[in-house]
RNA sequence: GUGGGCGUAGCUCAGCUGGAUAGAGCAUCGGUUUUCUAAACCGACGGUCGGGGGUUCGAGUCCCUCCGCCCAUGCCA
């Protein structure tokens, strides 16, 4: 068996080929290789069974026959991996400690491990549509779900080898600019005098507004003239709109750089509010787009729910009755601008739960027109994610009611996590305190978000997700800074190649060797749905054999070559570690 | 009404798309340190997987049917 950064990748591969030539399969048998529960092997094989059942064979009879197969196609050198059959039909592999040595050293550094995941979507080139906040208003704990898992996500996609744009899709030409603006003018606001907090004033300036339009059509329809004006190029509204634009990209600004957000380019709706016309022009001239109530609308009666003759007509408003264009019709026109100017091949979208409908009518109006235009046809995705609740179980919001400030949010991270530093820890200078307390409050929260499964809504704890134990930031990052505390007190160098350890030995060894070659398996089933809390899960697991181990075996004996490899498995299991908080957006810590 | 999500241990969550005896953490109880960070580790306790039916070698996972919660449902994004 190959020396791969897959091993199960081999396996399936190999069984595929091996069923392929073999009388008893035929060409479509799924080997369904997965990872094994330790006391089984390394990796099973389920696709017997099924396989089986389909062609109402025997599945022990079938197993049997693959694995002999298996064996004789010398694909399977017995010195690197142990099959054998089980219960009604699986497939067993167990590496052999040599082939689990080999791997530990073939793949030692995260170059290596970039390289081996570097292949899983190489050329491929993905616009991820992120954290896309809105202008004008202060971030909130809303945007933290896009911010951390959009992050989590782009980073995932860099390393598994995508080439990736991460463009920051902006909300800075919606129907709240007419409100805004509607509201500076009454109350004679200059916008260049606003220095403390200016986007705190403009968030309250846009609130006063919405509350009077509440109960008085008159100011609503004011609102709506100034928003037309704007959109018509009106000169005075235009340079208002740039002001409240400039002062919300740099209030953001601090936060990407606190959160950790990269972003390459920031091309709001605003910039596509030329481009839309041709939007309408071609799903109009195609047939897709027609008038409906004065609106312009694609009706989807390929699928119920959008049908025109559906009980509750729910079309694809591209252009409102007043002729202003929304959120579908920018979304149509960035879809367009991606494709034929960055080449996408494939196009994510970060948003909320609640916005699935849109997507959906989004890329079926996008796959009809793209086909009929003959435009290539990208990957679309959307990326959804639930609600952050309180203890309560709903909606996390302050005791007044109010959505909770994202600074104040990552403040209060920081200064819980410098609380507890302190308190561990006193004897650090406390810059020191301060700059694990900012990784581990961050890294806290951001963690806690991306551990559960993002297509629930969860609950917020500020407890659960600073403790030390559990899944949590704070223990993988301390399990890091154990490691590094080995190596500084040895005086070695942790990434330094190690010479002349001996074969592994111990049983928590090894189970910390077979949850390090899982790996592989781990990125590929969170790539597979961009569902970063399998990523999580494994690194816990991870950190929890190491900590296993580090009790049972001391690193730092007198026998040369049982410190070297057990220094081995701790230099391994940190380059995991980091790799993997990393791609999480946590930063690693020396110490802690 | 329709569509989406969900219901798993007292609490917070996993469960790899139908696989082997349903797993973690917290909480509770008990144990481990002259040893590399005990912010740790080990063990015990704890389950009619919302209820009921069905499909099959096999169901937390798929189908049907109830019960309950959250969200969306024509011009906000």
């Amino acid at each position: 068996m190959e020396l791969h950064f897959n091993p199960g990748t081999v396996i399936e591969v190999a069984l595929r080929q091996i069923a392929a030539m073999n009388n008893a399969f035929s060409e479509d048998f799924e080997p369904e290789v997965r990872p094994a529960d330790p006391k089984f092997g390394d990796f099973q094989a389920n696709g017997v069974l099924g396989f089986a059942k389909s062609k109402g064979a025997n599945p022990r009879a079938l197993a049997q026959q693959l694995l002999e197969a298996a064996q004789e196609s010398g694909q399977f050198d017995p010195a690197r991996v142990e099959l054998s059959l089980a219960g009604p039909g699986f497939i067993n592999f167990k590496c052999t400690p040599r082939y689990l040595w080999d791997w530990l050293n073939r793949y030692a550094d995260a170059s290596d491990f970039q390289t081996g995941a570097g292949k899983l979507q190489a050329g491929r080139k993905v616009v991820i549509d992120y954290p896309s906040a809105n202008t004008a208003k202060q971030a909130h704990i809303g945007h933290l779900r896009p911010m951390v898992i959009g992050e989590a996500i782009a980073r995932l996609l860099d390393f598994c080898g995508a080439e990736t744009l991460r463009d920051n899709h902006i909300g800075d030409w919606g129907t709240n600019f007419g409100t805004l603006i509607m509201q500076i003018k009454r109350e004679g606001i200059d916008l260049n005098q606003l220095v403390t907090d200016p986007l705190a004033q403009l968030d309250q300036l846009y609130k006063d507004g919405s509350a009077l339009e509440k109960d008085a059509p008159e100011i609503r329809d004011q609102s709506r003239a100034e928003l037309l004006k704007l959109q018509e190029g009106d000169p005075e509204n235009t340079a208002l709109w740039e002001r409240i634009v400039d002062i919300s990209k740099a209030a953001f600004e601090t936060l990407y750089q606190q959160m950790g957000v990269r972003i390459d380019v920031t091309l709001g709706e605003s910039f596509y509010r030329d481009k839309v016309e041709r939007v309408y022009r071609e799903l109009t001239e195609d047939g897709f787009a027609e008038s409906s109530e004065g609106a312009l609308v694609v009706w989807h009666d390929d699928v119920k729910k959008f049908a025109r003759d559906n009980e509750r007509p729910y079309p694809f408003n591209i252009r409102k009755k007043d002729g202003a264009s929304n959120y579908a019709s920018t979304d149509l026109a960035t879809i367009l601008y991606r494709v034929e100017h960055y080449k996408a091949d494939e196009v994510v979208y970060l948003t909320d739960a609640r916005q699935q409908d849109h997507f959906q009518q989004l890329f079926l109006t996008t796959q009809k027109w793209f086909a009929a235009r003959k435009y290539p046809i990208p990957d679309t995705r959307h990326v959804w994610w639930g609600t952050i609740l309180g203890k309560d179980k709903k909606p996390f919001k302050t005791k007044s009611g109010e959505s909770i400030k994202l600074q104040a949010l990552l403040d209060e991270a920081c200064e819980r996590a410098f609380t507890v530093v302190t308190e561990k820890n006193p004897e650090l200078p406390e810059s020191e305190r301060r700059t694990i307390a900012e990784s581990v409050g961050i890294g806290a929260l951001k963690y806690a978000d991306l551990s559960s499964n993002r297509t629930q809504d969860y609950v917020f704890d500020w407890d659960r997700m600073l403790s030390f134990e559990g899944n949590t930031a704070p223990y993988l990052l301390y399990a890091v800074a154990r490691i590094n505390s080995i190596f500084r007190k040895a005086e070695l160098d942790p990434e330094a190649p190690l010479e002349g350890a001996s074969l592994l030995e111990t049983d928590t060894e090894f189970a910390l060797a077979r949850k390090l070659i899982s790996l592989p398996s781990a990125l590929n089933l969170t790539l597979n749905d961009l569902r970063p809390h399998v990523l999580c899960t494994y690194l816990y697991e991870l950190a929890g054999a190491y900590s296993t181990f580090y009790n049972a075996d001391k690193v730092m004996v007198d026998d040369p070559g049982t410190r070297t490899r057990r220094l081995l498995l701790c230099a391994r299991t940190r380059t995991v570690l980091i790799t993997g908080l990393k791609l999480l957006g946590i930063q690693p810590l020396e110490r802690m």
